[in-house]
RNA sequence: GGCCCGUUGGUCAAGAGGUUAAGACAUCGCCCUUUCACGGCGAAAACAGGAGUUCGAUUCUCCUACGGGUCACCA
């Protein structure tokens, strides 16, 4: 398959001698067909091109993620350039978020607008002069038209065809004859550029990810190259700026496959080579009532940053998603760093399904991320909750050992053990628990000998508390639950507790521990 | 509605004509145990339906159903 791909490469924009060096090299030498991130091998071009409109979505994010590993694992580039042309839908520092987002997501772009590289601009805004003269390039050939018709108009059509929903443009400026066109041009008439889409035919072109798609000509509509406010669509800025930078693989969602026929006739039109084409399966969310759609707020955080927020680390994220659609061969791993993404990827890893977000699974891969850190990082990330529950440093060794097993997420931390800061009230029936046959009477016995107890215990240390708690179990003739099961409840005043009596004693230090038996104690003797 | 794409357990998915149809999450059970986790072991759970090709289809072809995408002076 790499094979396949290099085959059908195009180096037309990439004249430069040197590029041109390293590419017969690399043929006489066959190193681009390793795929590996070390290989002599810059051809490979892809680009994250997003528009600045507020949030990353984490099907945006995925989006970028295949196209920097497709580029890392065979030695190429990967860019990222700015796409607003929308002036509407522009949103204020939309710009900063996608540079904290691929920064914090490691996904480390060789050429954009803040580094800069040897086909900038790489916001489409400051490229405006570029569009035009292309743009009219084809008006002149034949294959673009004025168009000025207004938006009204266009609404009318679609009001009146019957099917809003599917009304296409009625091409009725195609065929305006060039004095008409001169005339308006010269009156400042507001009009747009529009494709010359031809009427009749197919249009084929192939995907490695869905193979060869045609579509017939005839559903394609003359779309807009130049909007009336001067700036390119999408649709045009795209393919003029994929060529002039050297994009060789384009990659994005499967919404785009319909519209690929229309980019194709754009670059024949031109005389340019046709990149190849990647196209993602789409993420979806589940729904309340258990169907599916595409993926959005309603479904829960969706954006990166709200992942983030939501106690999810970057690294668990992006692991998570690159493992929505794609899939390693020969092996059923899961846990991936980015390197050893790199390492792994290949397109025909790429599934054409969609894909549902399932947050248990992330939830799954967060948790392994957490048990997998060392002491240090898990101090790190826990430690603003320590000094939310004013817990000391001293205790984070404790912390670390009753904590990373148990939590999915750091923000867990302060639901897990608020018990330390302040003893919850709770029921006394917490005493009564079947399986280790504690009552309220057994607990009241064994709080009595345990006050004592442990007002007697300097060494407060794990290992001496619980060779004592055991000792004392032994010399009552009793199971060790029925010691402990009284005792965390007395102390933590909570059913449930992240490690058991020990730790609890440890957390809480020898006085607080007393201060608690006792209250247990004069409160278990007052309900009879 | 037209066009395009898709459909393997609840979810992510492997599988590429012959398999007891992997693995992971979630679920359930057992073990471990000081509650809960972690860890270990185990269970339940799937090829959308129908034709065709073939000695043999989950796998190839067609049809149907269902799901999704698209049809903007959005990207």
């Amino acid at each position: 398959m790499n094979s396949f791909i290099f085959r059908r490469q195009r180096f037309s924009c990439l004249s430069n001698a040197l590029l041109m060096v390293i590419y017969v090299l690399s043929i006489t030498t066959k190193r681009c067909f390793m795929p590996t991130s070390n290989t002599v091998c810059s051809s490979v071009r892809t680009r994250f091109a997003p528009s600045p409109t507020g949030f990353m979505h984490v099907g945006n994010l995925r989006t970028a993620l295949y196209e920097y590993l497709l580029a890392k694992s065979m030695g190429g580039s990967f860019i990222l350039r700015i796409e607003d042309t929308d002036r509407e839908r522009l949103v204020e520092g939309a710009t900063d978020i996608i540079y904290q987002t691929l920064k914090c997501a490691g996904l480390i772009h060789d050429e954009g607008p803040d580094i800069g590289g040897p086909f900038g601009p790489y916001v489409q805004s400051e490229r405006m002069h570029l569009y035009r003269p292309f743009a009219e390039q084809l008006v002149r050939e034949g294959k673009a038209y004025y168009c000025f018709c207004t938006k009204e108009r266009l609404e009318g059509l679609r009001q009146s065809s019957g099917t809003p929903e599917s009304a296409g443009y009625d091409r009725h400026c195609r065929e305006l004859s060039s004095e008409d066109v001169a005339d308006k041009l010269a009156m400042n008439v507001p009009h747009v550029i529009r494709q010359k889409a031809p009427l009749e035919g197919f249009t084929t072109f192939f995907d490695h990810v869905y193979g060869e798609i045609t579509v017939p000509n005839k559903e394609l509509e003359d779309q807009i190259l130049i909007k009336a406010d001067g700036f390119p669509t999408y649709n045009f800025a795209n393919i003029v700026d994929d060529h002039l930078m050297g994009i060789t693989h384009v990659v994005r969602g499967s919404e785009y496959l319909s519209s690929t026929p229309k980019y194709n006739l754009l670059y024949q039109a031109f005389g340019w080579d046709i990149p190849e084409y990647v196209h993602l399966p789409l993420i979806q969310g589940k729904n309340s009532d258990g169907t599916v759609s595409k993926l959005s707020k309603r479904h829960g955080a969706t954006g990166f940053e709200d992942l983030v927020d939501n106690g999810y680390l970057p690294e668990a994220i992006i692991n998570y998603i690159a493992l929505l659609g794609w899939c390693p061969k020969d092996e059923t791993r899961e846990i991936f760093s980015i390197e050893e993404l790199i390492q792994a990827f290949s397109i025909e890893g790429i599934s054409k399904s969609p894909a549902t977000f399932d947050y248990d699974k992330l939830d799954w891969f967060n948790a392994e991320y957490i048990r997998g850190m060392d002491a240090q990082s898990f101090y790190n990330h826990a430690t603003p909750y320590y000094k939310q529950l004013g817990v000391s440093d001293e205790l984070s060794a404790i912390l670390l050992e009753v904590l990373q097993p148990r939590i999915t997420k750091f923000i867990d931390i302060p639901g897990k053990i608020s018990y330390v800061k302040n003893l919850p009230e709770y029921e006394l029936e917490l005493f009564e628990h079947k399986k280790s046959k504690s009552t309220i009477e057994t607990s009241k016995a064994m709080l009595e000998k345990l006050s004592s107890l442990l007002s007697d215990i300097s060494d407060w240390n794990k290992d001496t508390l619980l060779s004592r708690l055991s000792a004392m179990a032994e010399s009552e003739g009793v199971k060790n639950a029925l010691v402990m099961w009284p005792l965390r409840i007395a102390i933590t005043g909570t059913l449930v507790t992240p490690g058991g009596a020990v730790e609890a004693l440890l957390l809480l230090g020898r006085d607080e521990s007393l201060k608690r038996i006792v209250l247990a104690l004069s409160r278990l003797s007052d309900i009879k």
